[in-house]
RNA sequence: GCGGGUGUAGCUCAGUGGUAGAGCGUCACGUUGCCAACGUGAAUGUCGUGGGUUCAAGUCCCAUCACCCGCUCCA
């Protein structure tokens, strides 16, 4: 069940805190567009960071057991529109959609016909004549006065039954087969909003009649140079991807990568949602982390199970850990045409009753290369020379016969692709949902107090420990403040000495910092039993564990990671 | 894009055509002895925006924008 109150507690929060405001505000926002505060982008580099070090810094074993071969890049946000001729964007991104003036669903146009064709009242409406009879007028006026307004209630043969049978009374329906004449005869007689138009198409749901199919395009459009003309336009890059296919010879030229290597590129991607909505989960300006992995197609699906596998387990160990998260293999109707295999890592968020994706792993095929080679005319296949220094030999008496295999796999070959493509936004959306905790208990007078705290990786915490004195005296705030200085240089810290120990430990809670160190009466004195070490609270369990104040930074980086290897 | 709902301080909300309010939070000072303590004081509003009606609009009317709920979507 969507549970819309912790959604509106989460997105209060969000606002409260410093995490996400809404864009341009103080205008009156504007719909799809979100800024991170203070706190949130913290957050999410931290997430960013952690992919790339993850993949790209320090990258995972492979199935073999070695050591994958990883390098990054940067590409523009604003390509040759060309790309995206190439990609499939230009003409895949712009569905004509039609609305229906009666119940008012959304229809993709190219879809209107097959759903009609399964709609159970077109059926009956289609059952009722025998080819080359004349337009059965009895028929159909049970049919709209029986089953007509519950199966088909925007039907203007329901709707309005007189006139249309009036009309329809006119025609001879000619011989032929039930399609295309009943087809013609029920698109130009039968769906219509009133007696003098006839729309040529009838809803799917309920049989009202559809708007002109309108275009959405989901690309954003921009002009190069200050001159606007249809010469010069260019669009935001729906997607990083395209950059890196676009790429792919100039990092096999200049990086020394061999297959299997992978290409990461973190950056933001645009699409001129129709409908943003749920916060920032379908936002149009967003991040993407993608890596575009290229191996054997003999190998593509091992890679494949290898990445769903790795992509998932990443997200399970920085915390989204409940059951909210799930791997979903995709099923064949729903892969695209050149795609073998795909997986979708989703989330069951708060504001839906359905999973949602966070990231897909697909098995394209070598469908980008292929196209890409062919829409610039240029060779991007990849020639392995280990394997062909192996095989040389077999074809040293014959230089026709080895110029001509080197040409073909298993030496020259467009590589298959294997597609992590994340969303970073979504990524941190979910961490934020996933880390939003409310504790009930009563306080020292017996009331109940609500504890609100984001139980983040320490990994992903905005702010890693935060620094106090238990009271303002006794040079308890001179010390506080130095540990801070000293932890500062290792990682995001803060110090605060306002209000009473209890507001200050609430305050980190909701910004979900993991630690708090209270200096304390005991770590001034010179000796004694705890004499020298502060307190570090646990955001968690509530639990304190007494530190040496030398100690304290080296404890603390223990825990938290520092975003360098461990 | 279409339908329904909402919009007043950072947050939650009151305000029934006649002076812009409360609680919480924030800040300052005092206090403080481990989980949103207390005292004193302070700051904070294009009442979403723009028009209209009216002597007078947060309140009535129109338009518009944003958000929430559906239709649709897939990083």
């Amino acid at each position: 069940m969507a549970d819309t109150s912790f959604m509106e507690k989460l997105v209060a929060l969000c606002r409260r805190r410093g995490f996400i405001f809404q864009s341009s505000e103080i205008y009156g926002g504007i719909g799809g567009f979100w800024d991170y505060g203070p706190l949130g982008v913290e957050l999410k580099r931290n997430i960013k960071d952690a992919w790339w070090h993850d993949h790209v810094t320090n990258p995972p074993l492979g199935p073999d057991g070695d050591e994958i071969q990883m390098v990054g890049l940067d590409c523009s946000i604003i390509m040759n529109p060309k790309v995206w001729e190439a990609s499939g964007h230009a003409t895949g991104f712009a569905d004509p959609m039609q609305t229906c003036r009666h119940c008012k669903k959304l229809f993709r146009a190219d879809q209107v016909k097959p759903q009609l064709q399964d709609a159970e009242w077109y059926k009956e409406l289609c059952g009722l004549w025998a080819p080359g009879d004349h337009a059965p007028i009895n028929a159909l006026r049970r049919w709209a006065e029986k089953r007509g307004p519950r199966m088909a209630p925007g039907l203007a043969l329901v709707r309005d039954t007189d006139a249309v049978l009036q009309a329809i009374g006119q025609v001879r329906v000619d011989s032929g087969g039930r399609d295309p004449q009943a087809e013609r005869f029920f698109s130009h007689y039968i769906f219509g909003a009133d007696g003098e138009h006839f729309a040529s198409d009838a809803c799917p749901n309920c049989g009202g009649d559809l708007t002109e199919p309108r275009m959405f395009n989901l690309m954003f459009e921009s002009h190069a140079g200050a001159v606007q003309s249809d010469d010069n336009k260019v669009y935001l890059r729906p997607e990083t991807a395209q950059g890196i296919f676009a790429n792919f010879k100039n990092v096999l030229d200049t990086s020394r990568v061999k297959i299997p290597f992978g290409i990461a590129q973190v950056g933001k991607a645009f699409r001129n949602e129709i409908n943003p909505r749920n916060f920032t989960f379908r936002s149009r300006e967003f991040e993407q982390m993608e890596i575009e992995f290229f191996c054997r197609e003999e190998d593509a699906m091992d890679w494949y199970q290898f990445w769903r596998h790795q992509r998932y387990n990443w997200y399970v160990n920085l915390g989204l850990k409940s059951d909210k998260l799930r791997l979903r293999d995709q099923g064949k109707e729903e892969l695209a045409h050149y795609s073998k295999a795909c997986a979708d890592i989703e989330y069951l968020f708060p504001f839906s009753d359905e999973h949602q994706e966070l990231e897909g792993c697909a098995h394209r095929g070598n469908f980008d290369l292929t196209q890409h080679a062919q829409h610039s005319g240029k060779d991007l296949s990849y020639f392995d020379d280990e394997a062909w220094q192996r095989d040389a030999a077999k074809f040293a008496d014959n230089k026709d016969a080895a110029k001509a295999a080197k040409e073909k796999p298993p030496y020259r070959f467009l590589p298959t692709v294997i597609e992590p493509s994340a969303g970073a936004d979504r990524a941190a959306l979910a961490f934020l949902c996933e880390a939003y905790t409310e504790d009930s208990k009563p306080d020292a007078k017996g009331v109940m107090q609500t504890r609100v705290y984001m139980r983040f990786h320490p990994r992903l915490a905005p702010i890693k420990a935060a620094f106090f004195p238990l009271v303002n005296k006794e040079g308890m705030p001179d010390l506080a403040y130095q540990l801070y200085r000293d932890a500062k240089q290792h990682m995001n810290v803060f110090y605060d000495d306002g209000g009473s120990i209890g507001r200050r430990y609430a305050r980190m809670d909701e910004a979900g910092t993991p630690f708090c160190v209270t200096i304390d009466g005991d770590t001034i004195k010179p000796d004694g039993e705890n004499a020298g070490t502060v307190t570090i609270r646990d955001r968690d369990t509530l639990e304190q564990v007494r530190v040496r104040t030398g100690d304290v930074v080296g404890w603390l980086r223990a825990r938290v990671g520092s975003g360098q290897a461990p």
